[in-house]
DNA sequence: CCGATATGTTTTAAGCATAAAATAAATGGC
DNA sequence: GCCATTTATTTTATGCTTAAAACATATCGG
């Protein structure tokens, strides 16, 4: 009898309480906090060694892999940025000479930007030191640490890609 | 013979060659990359759902923990964010009635916000959904996988602060 | 009590980010 | 060849974020 009232109110709670994810939320604020504080120290870092700012940062690596340069699209594509966001952008690292913005031989609309040498040079140097603060930071996870981190973030990612296409298509 | 010729060369290498930090590099990327995902995933359905922005969301998530309210600085705090961010952020939330801002009784410097009821009530509402998405982001990964990243996560966390805290104090 | 120092808050200037509207050019179907 | 649609980019309006300066008030040591 016990057991029905137990079975009665477990089913009850199933139907009616809201599924608890308490421990999924604090997982996710642990891992924005992290990502916050590392973000952060690079930030503070690129300024204070460099007077440079992340999301330059960000856009001359992109631009670092691709000799060739790159469309103004692609590269917001890739950054995962808003293609209003580069304008400004480019436009600031054109001026320092860090950047070249060219039209497209093949495509009137289209501008191609990409490093200069002045801004390769200038990028390789920030990426040094960029890696080791990176590498500084990481310095409290052994092997395995950052292997089931590299293994559970590709989930994460997947799993998160797949719930947020749901709001509208890929 | 050739082991003094390999022990040289290992040693020249390891003097000249910066070390190499590839795979924390790819870590960090993945991080940030799954920490962006799930944010601007939030962003986006908090704005759909409830035209509301994340910065408001998190500043009410902090109040609705603290029922007597708490000052702007403390709140601040507990958000890491800057004093003069919030600011902007707690006018505009008092306006649409979703806080009070009070003149502290024992400190003439200090403001105490708080919810309002009203502002308790959407707040919660909100909250229910963000959990859920949340739990449904995070669907693909299993328990094993979710104690792998609490813990490594907890991890980096302690070995940032570490490494931030070389810069300038605590 | 008073001045030095510390703390709480706001203001300012600058930059980043987005969505949505506006152009401009390319492409595809007929 | 021409029109509809798509694609590449810029512009605009809005909001978040910070660091640094400016104030106001508190606190502490003498």
């Amino acid at each position: 009898m016990n057991d029905s009232v137990v079975a009665l109110d477990a089913e009850a709670k199933a139907l009616e309480a809201p599924a608890d994810h308490k421990d999924e939320l604090r997982l996710w604020l642990r891992l924005l906090t992290c990502a916050n504080l590392v973000e952060a120290t690079v930030r503070r870092r690129l300024r204070d060694s460099f007077d440079e700012t992340l999301p330059r940062f960000d856009l001359m690596a992109q631009l670092d892999r691709a000799p060739d340069g790159m469309t103004l699209s692609e590269l917001a594509q890739r950054m995962m940025v808003s293609n209003g966001n580069l304008t400004a952008l480019v436009e600031r690292l054109v001026e320092v000479g860090h950047l070249t913005r060219a039209p497209s031989p093949s495509d009137r609309r289209a501008q191609i930007v990409a490093l200069t040498p002045g801004g390769r040079r200038a990028f390789r140097k920030m990426a040094g030191a960029h890696e080791d603060w990176i590498a500084d930071m990481m310095s409290g996870l052994n092997a395995k640490d950052q292997a089931d981190l590299m293994r559970a973030l590709g989930k994460l990612k997947s799993s998160t890609r797949r719930a947020a296409e749901k709001d509208s298509g890929t």
